[in-house]
DNA sequence: CATTAAAATGCAAACGTTTGTATGTTTTAT
DNA sequence: ATAAAACATACAAACGTTTGCATTTTAATG
């Protein structure tokens, strides 16, 4: 059954040229006439022939692959991004390995040690929540494998990065309540050991600043992965305030959804009594009722800037840059949550 | 700076041995002497040997890769299912190459022209919806290159195939609401283009047949693609009605969820009124209020199962097997909008 | 001690492509 | 008509492993 593959040289002996000549026709170098490379064509088709990738990535040392590694991949954000980076990988002609670290320092580490093995010709990278040093992505370097970190990147190290501005997201989500005449705003905060989340306390903090509102420090609840039970926990505490803040900037989706219901259980009106911002623009937020108001943090463009910036670095190796940060813009996104519709 | 890689040979020089030696040391191979086999593990730990995966897999013919075409990463079915094929072939030494259909026939053929060329030894699909014939994955039965399918599966052909019982998921959970009491039972259909939307129709048809219940033919409503803004029409539609369902199961949980807040909206209780099950166990099904009853369709495990079945299919050719088909049982989770909580 | 069996290692070819260089052929210019 | 230039194709080596078979070394047996 298993027919036996054909190669270049079946289609060397077929039209009696060399297989080097197979080769430079169907890659169309100019030192072969249009009329062998037409002949050549019309071969390949009509045998059927499928270049074997293995062989000419052995030879060339090129695999046209990019290998991903995330936390999981079942979270929506990451989801979006890979999906960013296979979109732009595929258009072009690059193909994406994936692999999850489940936020296991230890298997990044195992999974950094397998991609040593060229089987892929550059990296992108979120870094698991355990990960404090990246020794382990340094080898890399030293071997000329491109790399690309987004959202989560490395600290200890000069590395290519793909990052929002979140203390500008934050600022501007901040700000946005403060407009909406909210002068008691609370924050729920994500782990501070993690810059993303330091950073959006930050600029929660600069807003309130700039616009001379006191910082309430029992108005900020941290909680330790934003998770959607610790939203729910944070919200009962408002609750046992005498005084509700009017407004709330959470730092993502997840805990304000729980704080929104959570609050309308207890007949606190949104946006009127009290108004909510959150972060990431998960699909909930749309369909959460009110609809949240939140940051949109672009990871489908995420994902395709990191595979266009790994591309660029795999493709010409400029040896004068030695890393790139860029910072991509994020929106607000305005809907029920801060703001009665007039629907 | 970029550093020679470190090859057998090199390991051979050094220990004045062959690389043939080399080779089956790491290999532990029989032939080897155990102290053999030390000396060249030691070496090729302190010259940092990494075996050139691409050179072994030209040679061997194995790529210890699979590749996966999905119509979408950031699908949140799909993202677990691939979550589960990672986990299970990262275990047992594969790596996953993922392609994204975009749900387009067009690009679908184009994936399989590209897989063609050696880079995986199998692979997984979930058709896209535009995809009828399935003639472009046959040459891969050819190559002998093993598939699995799930989810969205061929008609044409007998291949390998992950599924699960979606008629007797619509029956439980048609079941489910007659059992509460339901009596005048609603229901949204998918694409009857489908098979496993036609599939929940008819377990939903059965399930009232088996208790002697009218079928409402205008209490089916028919969707296209089961999206949110379509399940609010029809929960529009079946506000118009003189007497509204007591039930509805709905055959995912994104019109399961319209449907409940739109008669929410309108003073419908939930359950009380409308009993509601949905389809699918969104993470939204936990977190909308009241929480959906809906069919646990165990996606995760369903990734594990399609890969278990690929690597199986790999490894040991079984000329006998022609193919298998894998029926995953699934599981109603009973929350609120079928049955007032006891908290 | 000689012979044989068993164990350990080496040899060499092969996988299918790419690419620098050599060779052969045609065209152009003198 | 002839040399030079331009074009088209072929040759051969290389990439780093794996593997069947040959060879050498060691151990066992009579």
């Amino acid at each position: 059954m298993k027919n036996r593959r054909i190669t270049l040289k079946d289609l060397a002996k077929d039209l009696n040229l060399s297989a080097s000549t197979i080769s430079r026709a169907l890659d169309n170098h100019p030192a072969i006439s249009d009329a062998t490379k037409k002949k050549v064509q019309r071969k390949a088709e009509e045998l059927g022939f499928i270049p074997n990738s293995i062989a000419s990535s052995f030879r060339t040392k090129k695999t046209k692959s990019i290998g991903i590694i995330v936390p999981r991949i079942d979270i929506h954000f990451h989801s979006l991004v890979i999906s960013g980076i296979e979109d732009f990988a595929y258009k072009n002609g690059y193909n994406v390995t994936i692999f999850q670290s489940k936020d296991s320092l230890k298997r990044e580490k195992e999974i950094a040690k397998i991609l040593q093995n060229r089987m892929v010709d550059g990296i992108i990278i979120c870094l698991s929540i355990e990960t404090e040093k990246c020794d382990h992505f340094k080898k890399f370097d030293k071997l000329g494998v491109p790399m690309v970190f987004y959202d989560r990147v490395p600290t200890d190290f000069d590395a290519n990065k793909i990052v929002i501005n979140d203390f500008e997201s934050a600022f501007t989500a901040t700000e946005h309540l403060i407009k909406k005449g909210c002068k008691r705003i609370g924050h729920i905060a994500g782990s501070q050991k993690t810059d993303i989340f330091k950073a959006r306390l930050e600029g929660f903090k600069a807003a309130l600043q700039k616009y001379k509102l006191p910082i309430h420090q029992d108005l900020i609840l941290q909680t330790k992965h934003l998770g959607y039970e610790e939203g729910v926990i944070c919200a009962k505490k408002y609750l046992e305030f005498s005084e509700l803040p009017d407004g709330i900037f959470c730092a993502n989706d997840y805990t304000a959804v729980s704080v929104i219901q959570v609050f309308r259980k207890h007949g606190v009106k949104i946006p009127q009594d009290v108004a909510i911002v959150g972060f990431s623009n998960y699909p909930i937020s749309k369909i959460i009722e009110p609809n949240l108001t939140t940051i949109n943090d672009c990871a489908f463009q995420m994902g395709e800037s990191s595979a266009k910036l790994l591309i660029r670095h795999i493709e010409d190796k400029d040896e004068f840059i030695n890393s790139e940060s860029i910072t991509l813009r994020t929106n607000l996104i305005i809907r029920e949550s801060t703001q009665l519709s007039n629907a």
